[in-house]
DNA sequence: CGTCTTTTTGACCATTTTCAATCAGTGTGG
DNA sequence: CCACACTGATTGAAAATGGTCAAAAAGACG
């Protein structure tokens, strides 16, 4: 469960980045790509379930997610464990830990997860010598915020339908907005633990619900993935609409 | 109840600034001073009950908490409500919406508030200007981030009376960071209906819950205000411990 | 084929919500 | 000073939502 293969260090600089041709992120000029691709270090691929980083941990690297999913999440002493948010193509890994000290939550591959790695302590060079891409990690923190906001509205006062159509609408919006065209992204790599510890509900209660998704032809569930089969119906029963596609910074 | 007194326009320097003096935050140099009194263009106060800012509206003004408490809030289209945070001095108010767009979450005055206003048109300039304040800026978006975090764990993972009690642990550990001496800085200035609102319960279920820290004696109830009797108490119950008091940084 | 993970179901139980009042404190106008 | 309106706190009872327990079914995989 929690193996992690050993890094493949690997290279590809910046300027090639597969992320760079997705016209839903900004472009660089020259003198930026230059700057990060002198910052990163390097690249690795772990294997779903990994653990990039852990609670209580001071990681020496943060990450930008390459391809593949991972979600953040912290737990209770006891073991309840809320998942905060999914780690996407184009997320950073690490911020807080590296701006505030140690991590306080842990981050997991989903998937196959392939990142790209920059030195912790190098980080403090963007807001010294580069305004610009300074500014595109304050808004990816901005950005973060505000989809907590959304989910915290979501888990505190919504209802067990509504919380399970919103939570998928949600996912569903993000893999729409990488349009990444290939079907098999379009299934989100969750099992219902996962949903269930998004949602703050029980296991049981969250299959229950998504059951109801089920047979009103909204979503499928198949091969521990699911399907989102209607969007609108999913906003309409929780009441969310995405905000309009943006055009996003990563570094 | 949102009527929003004419704003009192006044000028007090930045280096004057009665929150530098708070050892809890961190001291500017002088190059950092002039910018930010620069940037300053002004100071207001409004009453309890003040909508400082909209959800859905574009402000065209960033604040900072000079004095008072504030929370930040979303509603659902039927009216019900989840407050995301409070806003205490030293905090910045409405940078996301000045960061991407629109304001998606309403800001309002809990006591009476003052703040010092800045121009949303010239917030650009500390990226590009003034790395040292840019870092300040993100921080300030990162510590927001862990703060959520640490709620949506909370709203979804802890019972009804592990959540009250992380509530007041927490409002009280923030108070308490700001060395406010004076005992009626102590009170915690929120009615029922905000716990509820803040924890995701009903406001019923919310009293009862509250009486049972009452009874126990870990917290007071007066005059529509909480005092906290016994701190580690309700870390116990809750479960959570708060961070190191840190030393951060505002504008 | 056996083992593991994930999904599914039923029955019962607990927590939390909703509804409906009541009570206490505060400020207003008569 | 008192009646009145208003906000906030409190309480009890009934109803609903969601949780726990236990077990089985369905795939995935070596």
């Amino acid at each position: 469960m929690n193996k992690q293969v050993e890094p493949k260090i690997g290279r590809i600089s910046c300027s090639g980045c597969p992320l760079r041709s997705n016209s839903h992120f900004r472009e660089f000029d020259d003198k930026e790509l230059e700057f990060v691709s002198n910052f990163k270090t390097g690249e690795f691929t772990v294997n779903p379930g990994a653990t990039l980083m852990m609670e209580g941990a001071r990681s020496a690297h943060l990450y930008t997610v390459l391809s593949g999913w991972a979600f953040r999440s912290k737990v209770l002493e006891d073991g309840r464990r809320q998942i905060l948010n999914y780690v996407l193509p184009g997320d950073l890994i690490g911020l807080q830990g590296s701006l505030l000290g140690e991590m306080q939550h842990t981050v997991e591959a989903l998937t196959p997860l392939t990142v790209c790695v920059f030195e912790r302590s190098r980080l403090a060079d963007v807001w010294e010598r580069f305004g610009s891409l300074a500014y595109d990690v304050t808004w990816i923190a901005a950005r973060e915020e505000r989809i907590l906001d959304e989910h915290l509205l979501s888990v505190g006062r919504r209802t067990a339908l509504e919380r399970a159509a919103y939570l998928l609408a949600y996912l569903h919006q993000r893999v729409e907005n990488l349009q990444e065209l290939a079907p098999e992204h379009r299934l989100l790599p969750v099992t219902q633990t996962h949903v269930a510890d998004t949602l703050g509900l029980s296991l049981v209660h969250t299959n229950k619900t998504l059951r109801k998704l089920v047979q009103s032809n909204l979503i499928r569930w198949m091969d521990s993935r699911c399907e989102v089969l209607d969007i609108e119906g999913l906003q309409r029963i929780s009441g969310w609409k995405s905000s309009p596609p943006e055009c996003r910074p990563f570094l």
